[in-house]
DNA sequence: CAGAGAATGTAACATTTGTTACAAATTACA
DNA sequence: TGTAATTTGTAACAAATGTTACATTCTCTG
């Protein structure tokens, strides 16, 4: 098989060896190589194709206006770039993309990779899933980051966990875990948190955490 | 035809009326009608169905433990509710959603939306076009709700704009809209820029934004 | 072109969060 | 089991933002 790493891939996944060889020769893809440093895709660039790391790995960065960069994220084989955004109206790259180290990139343009799901409903499937899965997960970052106060935010979280009917809950992350998600330092989520126990709402033992007073905590909820 | 509002919808885009017709009848849709105040889909509930309203209006509403709602959008016709998060692992809806009027909502399986789509090349073109468009801007939204600062969400935000790269830039929203975008309040969206000006990193005119000074205003978009 | 409504600028004070630093408790593992 | 590393708790001070209120400037429309 030509691209063995493609069996890993979620956009493959459900296929055997042979179908996904079947499925890439079908199709003018071709696949190019990437020095180390080498830019693969300029920010800003619109997203004509799906780009998927074979082997190597790449880099998303971001570049202010006075040349200075930031690195966003790591992509390892066998992620795709950018591919909950591929078909959006006038998509672009959000960021440069750049070599870590010597890599491989398999581009299918986005015609053509419309055409494979068309033929074949697991690729499709397996496509809808991931942008779909995407969409949730960046729809519930967005919602934790919307709620102004960290009593909140963590309010809401505990208000979420399976068991906060019953008013225990186990939070299965680290506080530094935790403060991240909410896209706040982690002492400052540790003085809400050991502030919302000192008034009586919660009581807290590390990540076991009991709800003492559901009406007040609820209302930390509103909007 | 029997549900002309569909013309007008983004996923039936391209499809004549007729055509649009033969597509739903070839599938086992049904529609069902809610009455104002009836709950069509309970929070947590499995998505299993595409439900796109018809007539009426339909309200997404979270409830908190103490049974206290808090509305977060209306959706009206021909809209599709929770259209990015359908075919997402164990998608579920996010809130209630509860008839504002009385209503119809389609209703299709998501497997039977998943074979029209797989029939009509157009079909899925539309349904991509929408969820990574939606995904892009979740992102979009997401990056600015990182960024620590309101001085930092200014200039990454100015610095965006077409015209950066010449130092003028012309701002096409209300103070008030942007400090929303931003999910700050309008008066410290104010102070931050009237800083900035005093520091000599911009000038501002209304809307009108000169950059002064890029290589300051650059770092304030360190990560 | 005048008046109403919308948008913007600004200020004082309260609240929240960040920063930094360190101690205490827990966990991993050699 | 003991030690190092990780995680959590806490404190003091600085910085940023929210809140509220009002003045000013723009824009739209009759």
């Amino acid at each position: 098989m030509k691209f063995p790493i493609l069996n890993r891939s979620p956009l493959f996944s459900g296929l055997t060896e042979s179908e996904i060889e079947t499925v890439i020769e079908s199709v003018n893809y071709r696949s190019r190589f990437y020095h180390a440093g080498a830019v693969a895709v300029v920010a800003g660039e619109e997203i004509s194709s799906v780009m998927i790391v074979l082997s190597g790995s790449v880099r998303g960065e971001m570049t202010d206006l006075t040349g200075k960069t930031i690195k966003i994220e790591d992509v390892h084989p066998p992620q795709a770039l950018a591919a909950a955004f591929i078909y959006g109206r006038e998509a672009r790259y959000p960021v440069n993309v750049i070599a870590n180290s010597d890599a491989e990139l398999l581009i299918i343009g986005k015609a053509e990779f419309l055409t494979l799901m068309n033929n074949d409903r697991r690729l499709l499937l397996n496509y809808l899933t991931a942008v779909c899965t995407r969409a949730l997960f960046l729809s519930d970052r967005l919602r934790f980051l919307s709620f102004r106060t960290i009593r909140e935010k963590y309010a809401h979280y505990i208000s979420s966990l399976p068991g906060a009917i019953s008013g225990r809950v186990v939070i299965n992350r680290t506080q530094q875990e935790l403060a991240d998600y909410f896209g706040v330092t982690r002492p400052s989520l540790a003085r809400a948190v050991s502030e919302m126990e000192s008034d009586g709402l919660i009581s807290v033992d590390r990540r076991k955490v009991r709800i003492l007073d559901i009406m007040r905590l609820s209302t930390l909820s509103e909007t």
